[in-house]
DNA sequence: TATTGTTATACTCTATAACTATA
DNA sequence: TATAGTTATAGAGTATAACAATA
């Protein structure tokens, strides 16, 4: 089997693997690595709109909104009126959700220096450049849509 | 924020812009982007008991179960009873479930070719290397086990 | 005693479509 | 017309615990 056919899976499989460590770690303090992830786009940039939360984590609007119901019901995160866009909605942290987001942080620690310890520091900084490259490649969907001419379409 | 930071982040958007692509790419033949992990893996490894392809995939084997269920039903695998350990049961590709296996593989080609194009070949090859070296030390609880002595537990 | 698998159960994430309100 | 968000709805994956059968 030659790489091509072996990325996806390796991706995959590593990324279940952080992804079930992470789960279970944080499980002991109340949220999924999931739920971690949208408090740590939070964390890095108040008050966003749920759109541009989506679009950040990334994941998708109405799970996105699934996800701060039940944040929201833990007191960690606060929706609010967008102060220009009626349309739009505000999500920050609450001050219990900023210090829940350090707790679980810190619980964390462990877990990525694994990862990092698992190989040298410039390939650590050669593995975050070329799976930014791959994640960039997949969402341009404009390449695919040019690849099948119109006439050969049904 | 440093690399260590990082590439759990990285990781995880890497893998859904993966997994998004496939799912949508893949709805269209009937199957889920893990339904089609499932079957690759069986299509290199028949006939596996259900906790080897568990450990292969990999995923949690009642996870395994729940998907071999809704597998069995679309008749693209067989389970039957292992020759040898009376516990066990053999989960197999059906002939419906081998074909099904290779369309799959070919309305998803595209989409492997994408992200192997978007770096160069010798990059891909570095990029799954390092996504084992991680996906391994992740799975190595052991390391983790021995870090908090035991003075200083609860 | 340990292991394979089943069953029951519950929760989170995911996503689509129809809808309201606003830009 | 397009965009932000809600609602309803559904399905898929995930995982734990109690259990039966077998190694």
């Amino acid at each position: 089997m030659n790489t091509k056919d072996e990325l996806p899976l390796a991706l995959r499989a590593a990324y279940h693997a952080l992804h079930r460590r992470s789960d279970t770690r944080f499980a002991e303090h109340g949220v999924t690595a999931d739920q971690f992830v949208l408090l740590a786009t939070l964390a890095r940039g108040d008050a966003l709109t749920q759109r541009e939360l989506a679009t950040r984590m990334p994941s998708d609007p109405s799970t996105v909104r699934a996800m701060l119901v039940l944040l929201e019901k833990s007191g960690y995160v606060l929706r609010d009126n967008h102060p220009s866009d009626g349309r739009a909605r505000t999500v920050a942290l609450t001050k219990k959700g900023t210090a829940k987001f350090q707790e679980v942080w810190k619980a964390g620690q462990s877990i990525r220096d694994q990862m990092v310890n698992s190989i040298s520091a410039s390939e650590s900084k050669t593995l975050v450049v070329l799976l930014r490259k791959v994640a960039e490649s997949l969402a341009d969907f404009s390449r695919v849509m040019t690849v099948t001419p119109p006439e050969n379409r049904n």
